[in-house]
DNA sequence: AATGAATGAGTTTTCATTCAT
DNA sequence: CATGAATGAAAACTCATTCAT
């Protein structure tokens, strides 16, 4: 038991420092040797772990997003309509990618654009995440939330290249410093675009309680004016 | 004059193999023997026209990049409300990527994620196009025809971030088969959250005309209706 | 312990290996491959000892010069008189250089106009020797066994670039065969030229005791004699 | 005759472009290449010129050097007595190094320590001086001026090691500044040490005029004390 | 079980030298 | 004849991966 548990933590302690070191200098010019001293472990110890180099970069979205899923799987059922769990899904993307900024670049800039990353299981795990977001989508639509003729695919693409989008601009230019305040900005914006009665209810409501619902979107947004995207 | 087009000729067929085999094999696995024997060269030809094998990489965006960009350019000043710059941008970017799938995988996978595209010329390049876009959002908000609040650096990162997913999983997954049924479907829905009036003027008309309102957008939505993002 | 040794043991093994390649063939022409080879090992081995090949390189003098310079240091005490002090160097680079000729080689036709290796760790070591025998002729000099005229620096010279022709006469033409004949007769000539009274005195005696003084040096010019310098 | 003469200023600013980048570089850093950008022409002209790098490396010195020798050559038998020659030997080796440091560079450098420019046509030109030196000094030792045991052989390695290593270190140390003013206390210094009366002459002359005899030295050493080597 | 040490295999890059124009 | 262009040959250096201890 307790050697079980050694091996696990030393197994932990080798995934965070490749994270570590993939993030800092990319997973070609980073080397086993670096993640080996920078986990005081010799080299040859990272091959009783892991096979390859590759299978090291491959099991640490494993590791990491297990549990995020797992949370966000045990929540979404507390979430009844479709635009709750989806606003809730990318504030679990947004969160992560905010808390975890080195996972975040590996994601982003070693594994999105890696052929061989779509036959593994991290991604199979992560792939759940989508497909409930696909699906939320399409609870919108079929339960006459978002217009029938919405396509479920491109909302899907539109919200994670969005967060993607901004990720990276994060990641490689340093702005916007905080992921988070966009969770709203962004559902809201492509929610509104496929909202069947959003807009014209909020309008019909407007005309008598403009407060109410302009609050309802001017909060998110001004929290969003006050750091807005400057990257450019 | 034949000697410099010669040249020219040369280096055109030298870029060409190397956006090959780059996108083929990725700027990593791709060697310049590899881009060579494409070429029908000698592997030290290369270093005849490119300083190293990252300055050949760049120089594959610069080339492509430049016609394109001064097309858009170009035809930019026709247009002039900013929803139709806006959608002229986003059938720019889409028509390059459909008629030039290995560029659209080379930027994709591996120019978007690289530190040192960023210090590039073609970066620069690019770059205008997507300040353009940012300026035609502004606009949009100036005139009144977006929302004050929107934010319009969000609004890129929609564009752009859903562009390049859809992009992505085209390259890596084989879906969508055709991007350009996506001109309409994805400004619209963007625009469509944005716009301030565009909705109640379609509530109002679709009152008392409910189909020409709906068939309006229904059209590009039927379109992408017959050719769903299958990918999942 | 037999696991240092084992590395102390294999790394002079490289050394001596890549001081035979690089006097045999010169510093461009020999290759870490070479190197190897003789060494027993493989070229990457190298790279496990030295940085690079011009590490390697420097790293010969550092190792070889450590223990003479040692020595001479332990012995130097002992003599008294700054003409015995000059002598005893004199005779050290010599015997050196006759005892090592393929570290006289290395220092004379690799080192000795390597611009870089003046930056080296060896050199300051092996420049202690030149700074000592600086020294020695100053303080004959000071205490009047010398001119007070003498330029102590141009003797240094002489006796160095003394001591380094004949050494690169051996090494390339292969006279003169014996370098440490001429320990005495480079020094009693040198000395000759700016010692005080020497000569004076023995002008002096001379007048009326020719023979004697011309004994004096006439001994170790009779050494000289039987085995002259023949490169021409 | 013109066409001639426009192929030899071709060839002697060649070898002067190439004196430059050799002193510059080294021999084995400089590029074909890089000389004939210098020379103004295209790099197959140097192959139309020389048969191979190494070729033009040796031209260089066959080209410097006959001049000097045969002005040396002639001027030569207007010195009579042995110590004058030698001197002026001395002098022609000092001042064209000191004039031509590039020459001094090339020869040093990459000339004194390579193995093929024994079998060179130039070096065997420039060995007739050192030849001549060496007469000279058999010739002083014949007719009485130097002792009897003197190694002429010996003598002449003092004379040209001392101005090998002077040059060296102005090379590479930058100092001395000023090579000529080596030339009495060089000579004077040897001679002293070789010389049969040299002492006794100067200590009888003394006597009686003092001023004299020790002006003759006494200047060249005082220039010297001005300006020591300073290297250290 | 852990590691110091070694290496096979490969890659970018350089340059003297030679053609074809 | 001059040259732009090309290349054969090589060489330093790296690193994931595996043994022998």
């Amino acid at each position: 038991m307790a050697r079980r548990d050694i091996k696990e933590a030393r197994k932990d302690n080798i995934i965070e420092s490749a994270l570590q070191i993939f993030a800092e200098k990319g997973y070609t010019d980073a080397t086993m040797t670096d993640i080996a001293k920078k986990a005081g472990v010799s080299t040859p110890v990272l091959y009783g772990y892991f096979k390859t180099k590759e299978d090291l970069l491959f099991t640490i979205p494993e590791k990491l997003s297990e549990e995020p899923v797992r949370t966000m799987d045990l929540a979404l059922p507390y979430f009844r309509r479709a635009e709750e769990k989806i606003r809730m899904i990318v504030q679990g993307y947004l969160s992560l990618y905010e808390n975890n900024p080195l996972y975040a670049s590996l994601v982003m800039l070693e594994l999105k654009t890696n052929r061989n990353f779509l036959k593994t299981k991290a991604y199979i795990t992560i792939q759940k995440v989508a497909r409930t977001l696909l699906e939320s989508i399409r609870e919108g639509i079929s339960d006459g939330t978002f217009k029938e003729d919405t396509d479920a695919l491109l909302v899907r693409s539109m919200i994670l290249g969005t967060i993607e989008h901004i990720c990276i601009n994060k990641i490689l230019l340093g702005e916007p410093k905080n992921l988070e305040v966009y969770i709203d900005p962004l559902v809201d914006t492509i929610l509104d675009g496929i909202k069947k009665q959003s807009k014209q209810v909020s309008i019909n409501l407007s005309i008598h309680n403009l407060e109410m619902s302009d609050n309802t979107e001017g909060n998110s947004e001004k929290k969003l004016r006050k750091k807005p995207l400057k990257t450019d």
